[in-house]
DNA sequence: CCATCTTTGTGCACGCGTTCACAAAGACAT
DNA sequence: ATGTCTTTGTGAACGCGTGCACAAAGATGG
């Protein structure tokens, strides 16, 4: 899981819980299906199962954006894909840069889902000199010293870094200096920024651990001793 | 972020909180580091800074594996190492499928980060039969015809998903009924699975519209009318 | 052996998030 | 209009996670 920064109060922003933004984009994914099928109306019962939450949880999430169901009819869902990607500020056009155009790099240009809801990749950005001028899903990989540049004039306030671990904060010192105030990072390290800078972060590793650690206990569950200590294999 | 799934009573499984598991490969992260530079005590302090946590969060963290501190002192780098890896399930090898091998998937099986700790990927898997036997990062690609077999052969457990979204839960429940009981999924779908396996998400343009809103606010926080209710766009 | 100093381990309080359960709202039929 | 039926919106209770603050533990020096 990729989480939130850590030295903040859990900011309820205008009203909000953090864990609500965090599934509004879950719905507005299910409502945008629906809306694709022509559906005119649905329940907090069946969208909560296309989401795959409570419908309990999913309505008082609702009721923070105001009230827009109907009782005994549901969610008009035009009028709810609008009204979220409003609250999620996919109205707008956000112009995004990617840092590090290596294996992964790559792979997040090339995506689709990028472009489709309201990001824009503004530039790729790459240290290698040997790749500058490449073509990676139709752009051009710009040299890392055009950062400021392109940051001031395409206005960008959201990076993603994709550089090796040992780049990402010097990357990141660049990013936010030139003006970007929202970083996704895929780096395996932790991030300083000040206050006001928003970061993410998505860990493969991270997630593979938290997989292995359950999957530990399913296997020793029903085997082995319940309490699995190791007397001392090391002496403190 | 990815989130864990959703159905299931928030399990405090052996004693150890979720929120604790999911911040010890952060803690073995930052160990590691000072392993190899040979530190051989480190304080609550230190570490927590290095984590980017709170040192009171962290000394409880630790408590629920033991009491592995030294008052006065610290912990002991290399001994916590050890235990935290045990704790995880690290000390074992998990065999690893990765399925759909476009960009992304590709991009995964080039990342050096998968071998470094326990995780081995036992095959790459795909649908497309001009894929099937050319190599990625030095392992030949196989058809996912043979999931099955791949599977139960290698005891695999962990599973990735790495296919358009449209494919994600046909592969789900060909994994699940292969044997495996942990998936990790990168594909923007809500997957559907039975009790007993685990599901995490990585899901990138949910990542985005999180920091999008936040940008949002930030944006129109000095500026617009602090309660930025447009009056009626569209009548409900 | 005692005093001092550092750092752990944890009791406690607080706030956020989740879920249940239900009253109120509205649609729809008669 | 009135009654019935569906579904929303939310009050209330509860549990989890967080962080403060401090007593206890142990190291270290004299
Ligand atoms: N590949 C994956 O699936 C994957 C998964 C999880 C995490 N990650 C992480 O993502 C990052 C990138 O992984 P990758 O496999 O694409 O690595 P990669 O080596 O293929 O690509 C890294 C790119 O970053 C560029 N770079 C290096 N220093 C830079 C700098 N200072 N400024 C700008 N660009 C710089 C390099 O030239 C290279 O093109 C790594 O930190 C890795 O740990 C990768
Ligand atoms: N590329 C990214 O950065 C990125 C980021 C976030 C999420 N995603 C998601 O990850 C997934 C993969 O993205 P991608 O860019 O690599 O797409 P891609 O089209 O390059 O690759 C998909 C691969 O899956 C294979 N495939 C299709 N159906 C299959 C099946 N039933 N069984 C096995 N293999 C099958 C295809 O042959 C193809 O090789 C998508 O769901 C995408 O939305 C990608």
């Amino acid at each position: 899981m990729a989480t939130g920064r850590s030295h903040r109060p859990a900011t309820r922003s205008r009203g909000i819980p953090e864990a609500t933004v965090a599934r509004l984009p879950l719905y507005l994914r299910a409502l945008t299906a629906l809306s694709e099928r022509s559906v005119p109306t649905v329940s907090s019962e069946e969208l909560a199962a296309a989401a795959g939450v409570n419908s309990a949880k999913l309505r008082k999430d609702f009721s923070y954006l105001g009230s827009y169901g109907t009782r005994g009819v549901g969610y008009d869902v035009e009028y709810l894909v609008y009204q979220i990607s409003r609250e999620l500020g996919l109205t707008q056009d956000w112009p995004v840069v990617i840092v590090g155009i290596g294996n992964l790099g790559a792979a997040l240009a090339n995506y689709g889902g990028f472009a489709s809801r309201g990001f824009r990749v503004a530039a790729l950005l790459d240290a290698d000199p040997a790749l500058a001028g490449r073509l990676v899903a139709g752009l051009p990989v710009r040299h890392i010293d055009e950062l400021e540049s392109i940051v001031a004039d395409n206005q960008v306030s959201i990076g993603v870094i994709a550089t090796p671990a040992g780049a990402a904060q010097e990357v990141t010192d660049r990013l936010v200096a030139a003006g970007v105030t929202s970083i996704l990072n895929f780096a395996p390290t932790v991030l300083t920024v000040p206050d006001g800078v928003d970061v993410r972060k998505v860990d493969l590793s991270i997630e593979l651990q938290i997989l292995a650690f359950h999957e530990q206990r399913k296997a020793g569950e029903d085997r082995q001793d319940p309490d699995g200590d190791v007397p001392a294999v090391m002496p403190a």
